[in-house]
Order: C-alpha cells, then sequence, then structure tokens
DNA sequence: TTGAAAGCGCTAACAA
DNA sequence: TTGTTAGCGCTTTCAA
C-alpha cells in the first residue's frame, strides 16, 4: 500500500520546503514560474489530493453537507435527494445522508455525528418530537427545516408545503362525486404538517357541510405501515366511501392496503394520496393526488445552502400543493 | 456562536491537564473515578463532541464509507442506498453518497472528494468506461463493485447479479405465448452487465429457435432516457410484438414509453422489466420483470463493508435473479 | 522568491 | 495518577 503523498512528502522528493510545494498548489503569486510548473507536474504525477481533515482543522469549511430524511425510499424524499446530490456534485460539496426512519433518536446521533466532522449545513426533516441533544448538536450550524417546522433554539429558514387549498379541494371533489363518509389518515399533532393537513381537511369537511365521524379519522406517527394498517382497517370496515391521505409515506402504505384488495382504487373507495411518485399516473386509471412540487422545493434547499438566499433568516418559503384528479 | 469545546477548553475550565481530559474520555484505566466523572460530567454539560478532523489526522479510520450509485430516484437504487443507510447507522458510519449519472467524469470527481477526506471504503456501481484517475484516487481504499465490474489495478470484491438464467426464461416465456419479433432495449458492451445480459438475450432466442432481428436490439448507454427513445421508437414502428429490458433505468424509460401509449402493457406489446419496484404489482395486471433480489445485495455490501467477510478478496457474490410472471 | 515556526485537536510515548 | 512533548498535514505570519 502506498505511502501518503503529502505536501512534504512532495517537498522532500524535490529538495525543496513543504512551504513552497502549498504556495505552488495554490497558485500563490510569490513562486517562481518553474517551480510552480514543477511542483504541480510532480503532484499530479504521485496523485496528491489535499487531506481534508488538515484543512478542517485549520478551521477551513468543510465542504459537507448534511442531509437527515426520513427514508429515500419515498419518491418523494429520494427525489428531493437525488436533486439535492446533483447540486452537491455541481458545487463539490460532499453530501453526507442520514436516515432517520422519523425516530428521535436515531435523528440525534446523526446530528451528533455530524457535528463530529463539523458539518457545514444541515437539510433535516425534523423527526416528531423534541430534543435538547438535537437542538445542542446543532449549535454551530446553520439548518434548514424541511416539511415540518421544529424549534431548535433560534430562527432558522424552512420550506413547508402549503397544502390545505389542496387538501380541502380534495374534499370539496369528493362531496362534489357524493361521498359522505370520508376517512382521513395522517400525521399526528406531534408535526406542524400533521397538525395543519388535519385542520385542512377538517375545515374542508365543514365548507361542505359534511359531518366529522371520528373513526374515520386517523392520525399518528407518519409512515408507511401506519398508512398500511389504518387503510386496510378502514377498508374491512367498509364505513368510508372516500379516503384522504395526509403524508407521503402513509400514502403510499395506504394505496399498497388498497391494491392488495384487488381492486381498482376508484371501484372499492375514491382515493386521494398524498405526493406524486411517477407510477400514480400509472396504477389503475391514475391515483389522484395532493401534488407537492418536490423539484421547487429542492431548488429552494439547494438555493438556501449556497447562499444565494440568506441561511440567516427564519423565513418560511411555502410552496403549494395542487390537488391533481386523475 | 459559541466557542468550540475542545479537550484543552475543559483541561482550561477544570484546572488540569488536557491529557487528563483525554484519557478521561477515552476510558483510558490511569485516571482517577472522581477525575474522570467530573471530566466527562463537565463535558457533557458543554456540548463536547471529538473533533473528527483531529482524529483523521493522527491516522484514525474515518467512518467515512462512499456510495457511488448512478442515481437514487430508481427503486433499485434507492432500496439499496437505504438498506446501506441504515446499516451505516447501526453501525455509526458515515455514508457519503455521490451520484454519477453513469458519467465517468462524475465518478472521478466524486472519487476524488471522497480520497480528500479519506473515505474508508467505497461501494460503487462503476461507470461505464476506463478512468485513470479513478483508479488512483482508489488505491488507498478498500473498494466493493455492484452491479458491474471494473478493472481498477487490483482485485475487489464484487457483487453481480446472475441474470442470464431469468433474461433466457424471459425471452422462452415470450416465445411460448406465440411471439416472434421480441425487441431488446440494453446495455451496451462498455459494460460487464450489458453484454452478458445481451447474451443470454441471444441464447434464449436460440433455444426458443426464433432468428434475431437486428433493428429490435437496442443497446447504449444505460439510462431512463434511452429506455424511453428507444421503446418510443419501437411502438411506432410496430415491429416488435413484445419487448424485454436489460437495465434498471432503462426498464423504468421504456415503461413510462410503453405507459404513455394509453394502453395496457399487454395489449399493446408484451413487456418484460428489469428489476422489481414496489409499483410493478400495481401497473396494470402487473408489470412482469426480472426480479434482482435488491436486499439480499445490499446484506452483501454491508456484509463485506463491516468486515464480515474478506474484503481484500477479488471473490464474486452472485445473486441470482428471477423472472417474474404477472 | 523561499524557508522556518507555530498552531488547529487529538493521543502515544515519555517524564514526573 | 497526572503532566509535558511531539507530530499527524496544512497555511498564516514572520524572517531571510
Amino acid at each position: 500500500m502506498s505511502e501518503r503523498v503529502t505536501i512534504k512528502s512532495i517537498a522532500k522528493d524535490l529538495g525543496i520546503s513543504h512551504m513552497t510545494v502549498s504556495r505552488a498548489l495554490s497558485n500563490h503569486p510569490n513562486v517562481m514560474k518553474a517551480t510552480r510548473d514543477a511542483v504541480k507536474q510532480r503532484a499530479r504525477e504521485l496523485g496528491y489530493v489535499k487531506n481534508a481533515a488538515a484543512s478542517a482543522m485549520r478551521g477551513d469549511e468543510t465542504q459537507i453537507i448534511g442531509l437527515l430524511l426520513p427514508n429515500i425510499v419515498n419518491e418523494f424524499y429520494a427525489q428531493f435527494a437525488n436533486t439535492m446530490a446533483l447540486a452537491c456534485e455541481a458545487k463539490s460539496l460532499q453530501l453526507v445522508i442520514h436516515l432517520t426512519g422519523d425516530n428521535i433518536a436515531n435523528e440525534e446521533k446523526a446530528l451528533e455525528r455530524l457535528h463530529q466532522i463539523q458539518v457545514q449545513r444541515v437539510v433535516m426533516v425534523p423527526t416528531p418530537g423534541k430534543s435538547e441533544k438535537s437542538v445542542l448538536h446543532l449549535r454551530d450550524t446553520s439548518v434548514i427545516q424541511l416539511i415540518r417546522q421544529r424549534d431548535i433554539g433560534r430562527p432558522t429558514p424552512t420550506i413547508l408545503v402549503d397544502d390545505s387549498p389542496a387538501i380541502r379541494d380534495a374534499v370539496a371533489h369528493l362531496a362534489a362525486q357524493g361521498h359522505q363518509r370520508i376517512a382521513y389518515i395522517g400525521a399526528d399533532k406531534e408535526l406542524t404538517s400533521g397538525r395543519s393537513r388535519l385542520a385542512a381537511f377538517r375545515e374542508g369537511l365543514k365548507r361542505t357541510e359534511l359531518t366529522e365521524i371520528p373513526e374515520l379519522i386517523c392520525t399518528g406517527g407518519p409512515s408507511k405501515e401506519m398508512g398500511q394498517t389504518h387503510a386496510r382497517r378502514i377498508l374491512n370496515e367498509k364505513r368510508a366511501t372516500a379516503m384522504v391521505c395526509g403524508g407521503f409515506e402513509i400514502s403510499n402504505g395506504a394505496l399498497g392496503a388498497l391494491m392488495e384488495t384487488g381492486l381498482q382504487p376508484s371501484e372499492n373507495l375514491s382515493f386521494i394520496g398524498y405526493g406524486d411518485p411517477s407510477f400514480y399516473t400509472w396504477v389503475g386509471r391514475g391515483i389522484s393526488t395532493v401534488a407537492v412540487p418536490v423539484e421547487p422545493l429542492a431548488y429552494k434547499a439547494v438555493d438556501l445552502l449556497t447562499g444565494r438566499a440568506d441561511p440567516a433568516s427564519d423565513h418560511i418559503h411555502r410552496f403549494v400543493a395542487s390537488l391533481i384528479v386523475r
């Protein structure tokens, strides 16, 4: 295994001081052209790369971006991560991805490890719950919150989805079709997003003068499983004729439950999903959904990340979701 | 913004030497229990975390794993990345993800940046082409190759899919249905996987005594777009009655082209995809496909990564794909 | 134009 | 049991 190539090893190789090598490689003006060329040439031959740890120790920016997501299988998160990763490639940033599974302990561990490597900025979907530790680890990091908002002890820019109109539209659409028993599956009150989506659903019922049916309103920790479980129950009980989902994971879980009945989404139960993975257009006659504009969200995150917007502000950037009826 | 907490700052705070702090925090035996407790207590209060850069500079392992994938939107890669990320959480490893888009220049850049941060191990889907630079950057890193195999100047463990039987089965299945004009869209000869899948397709034709139709065999750089373009053309020309895909991206691209015709996959053209994203069961009457066991692949990668298997061997780990007819 | 010294945070080795 | 020194790779500051 070859020895690590450092400015010192190059200096020794060339019989000059390591400072000259350093200056040559960083294009400092005070180096003779001949020297600089020789150094660069030799560095290339030996396969020199600057040691990031040494730079970090000196206090240089680490060029590391942390991304915390519940998972990257859900197409929304996958798309978001994909776009961010491509942007990071373009800006020569390292993207470190941690999956939280929406569990706060995982979030804390992930943030601790990012703290260790002196991460520059963090984009995160905060998990349900509160965490002192997370706040502590984020003390010296600039943070962008996504989808949900949690208090981390100081203002942070936040990228939210304004889905209330679309959710109300969803209810209105179903009501117009004659549905009276509309189920809702969404995140619970732990989450800002859970609260606002449920409120929008209720508002939708109110506006269409439908009565709220408590046993058809299911909330809980947002997960695919949770969506699946509740959807199965609702399908079994046959008390609902339509269903609205309030969450990316929940939507796919519920859709899975619906599909396993072997019937088309619209025959058994009018289904309105959340998020718009590519395949929603291909399933059955197409899955109606509350579509969230993932690319704009991701570009905004990149914008905030790369300082075209002020990362220190507590501005909330809202992106409007829209109901797609298929 | 608070000052960084270091062993020295804790030492000063406590009026002892930084070495005692270091020893206390790393549970070195030669520290009085009282001292150790006091140090740990204070460290917790101040929110101390060990500086990874300093550790790395001393030559400690960086606990960083690099993952190079074409993208993470395709559900196969997303699943793989998800599983690896979870495994990395469990082992307290940092997962740095780089997307190559199957472009060799991107791969080189990604590997250079991983080299800079002294990445421990790399799991990669090698891009088409050859690269001196990649070889150089991987000189001191242990590498696991995935899906495809490229010469990087020394043996590496490799995780491959043995899809030849399934692809032959696919042709046999279509032939048994009476198809005589079967198209194939797959990666080109740049890739080990491209070569072997095409060979399997041809062998399938031979075994069923079908004639190879050159204009129905499409190869090229593997991408969603490529799959879509070729599938569109084939659908337009109406020369084929069936289609077999040889690649994850290609399969989704081709499926997209098929779906945009507005007809069910089996009505227009018998379609056999590659990889088995969850939604293939939900589209039309279900999409037949060459299913690749993604979880076992990912677990094997983790196994190799965490040393339960020998990462220095050049062993090829093959996972058998199977034809799923829906 | 080049070089020597110092220091970022950490721990092995040696000293007390 | 605790402390001092040195050095990992790099660049800033000062000296030649």
